[in-house]
DNA sequence: CGACGGGACGC
DNA sequence: CGACGGGACGC
């Protein structure tokens, strides 16, 4: 054995790569490693054995290299016979040398992870992330309660133990912050092809990170009349972000876009509401000014009165609405290009910039809207208690582009700065890495 | 002028 | 029931 072999295997490192085997006591070392070896790298194989006598005591060590190695042979081998007449053996995870404990290790304990995510992620967003490792019985974010805010950080449940670990070494090798996109395309959002500015019954839906049909339904079906509401899907049946919603009334439609255009579903995350032409005349100017009064008229009496506000309380949405949805996002004198897809920030972050606000900080959604539109955006960080933010983008181009169109512009009012950032400082009495 | 975060649910 | 050995980097 080597010496990082010999170092790791004596310190349970990483964890859960180590394997308590419970068999009869004919099972040998070599018999152990003939069924082992297949699932990984083994890297010590010790049979306990009585002192005096040498004879086995029935139970053996088995480390290797990654927990998920560890996880698959205990799965595909727990209960199997290693030789004819020896009883099934059984195979669990070791506790690790230090803990002195010598309780089994649980499958809860290792078939779910903990993990750091963007605040806009969704539950959705969460599975479609963690997919790639195994099927995934639940996940779920953690909010803040009264709020419904995402705190950063979720749980994410698998059905075996090696995914579980699998998820794990995949995420340490991109480093601490798991993220990714799976934003279906929302160049949509921001009002071409499909939205105009006539009136009618029929609403664009679009959100920037995943939602369900069931979701947007139960949040556009607080306002009264809803005809159908269907998400969009491509040739394969994915998502396309975007949600279909016809109410049998213009006022109904009039008011679910002036109330969720903008409305913060999931939290953090902006939905996009626009009309779509259904083909009926609706452009005489009288016709237009006949159908806002109607549209008004609904509006005051769905807000104003008890019943409205009986909807929004007894909401199912899973999370209390806010009483006033906010409208209005980005405004500015600058030509933004159109909304862009977040990028996977278990990525390499390859540029970031620098910005400062005069006076005052713009909200991160604010910031996230803006900065998304020149590509690969990972990530928005404003510094607590000051002016400044930092944006973290995925390649350099978009980066370069940000500054050259929005150095000295201003944003709802705010003006900002912005440049490439200093690299974050570092630990410089440490050994840099040579790999 | 303007500089580097956040960490545990809910049965 | 079924839980912890052997041997020892290189500045």
């Amino acid at each position: 054995m080597d010496e990082s072999n010999r170092v790791s295997s004596h310190l349970d490192e990483p964890a859960n790569s180590r394997l308590f085997l419970v068999t009869s006591k004919t099972i040998t070392e070599e018999i152990i490693r003939e069924h082992f070896a297949a699932f990984g790298e083994i890297q010590d194989i010790w049979v306990v054995k009585d002192k005096q006598t040498k004879e086995s005591k029935g139970v053996s060590f088995v480390k290797f290299a990654k927990s998920s190695q560890a996880c698959t042979a205990m799965e595909e081998m727990h209960g199997r016979c290693l030789a004819e007449g020896a009883k099934p053996i059984k195979v669990f995870i070791a506790q690790s040398r230090s803990s002195g404990s010598h309780r089994d290790v649980e499958d809860e304990e290792l078939t779910r992870i903990f993990v750091m995510i963007p605040r806009s992620f969704s539950e959705e967003d969460l599975k479609e992330t963690f997919k790639v490792y195994g099927d995934i019985e639940y996940a779920i974010i953690i909010r803040n309660k009264t709020t419904g805010e995402s705190k950063g950080l979720g749980y994410v449940r698998f059905h075996k133990p090696s995914q579980a670990a699998k998820a794990i070494e995949n995420c340490d090798k991109s480093k601490s912050v798991l993220s990714v996109s799976s934003h279906e395309s929302s160049s949509y959002a921001s009002g071409d092809t499909w939205s105009s500015d006539v009136i009618t019954r029929c609403l664009l839906v679009s959100s920037r990170v995943a939602v369900t049909q069931e979701q947007i339904c139960g949040l556009f079906d607080l306002i009264p009349g809803i005809d159908f509401c269907e998400m969009q899907r491509d040739q394969y049946g994915f998502s396309k972000g975007q949600v279909v919603v016809r109410y049998n009334n213009l006022g109904s439609a009039v008011y679910a876009k002036e109330k969720l255009n903008g409305f913060k579903y999931p939290p953090g995350n902006r939905l996009s509401v626009t009309y779509i032409n259904d083909g009926e005349d609706r452009t005489s100017p009288m016709g237009k000014m006949a159908m806002q009064l109607v549209a008004a008229q609904m509006m005051s009496m769905v807000w104003n009165g008890p019943s409205g506000a009986q909807l929004m309380k007894t909401s199912t949405v899973g999370y209390t609405a806010a009483p006033v949805p906010q409208k209005a996002r980005v405004q500015t004198d600058v030509a933004l290009p159109p909304l862009k897809k977040l990028v996977a920030s278990d990525s390499m972050v390859k540029e970031r910039l620098f910005v400062i606000f005069n006076p005052s900080p713009l909200p991160v959604d604010v910031l996230e809207d803006v900065f998304c539109r020149f590509g690969s955006l990972m990530e928005v960080y404003l510094v607590p208690g000051r002016n400044v933010g930092y944006i973290k983008y995925a390649d350099r181009k978009p980066a370069y582009d940000a500054i050259a169109l929005l150095h000295g512009k201003v944003i709802n009012g705010i003006k900002m700065k912005v440049m490439l950032a200093d690299p974050p400082k570092e630990e410089s009495h440490k050994r840099q890495r040579t790999y």
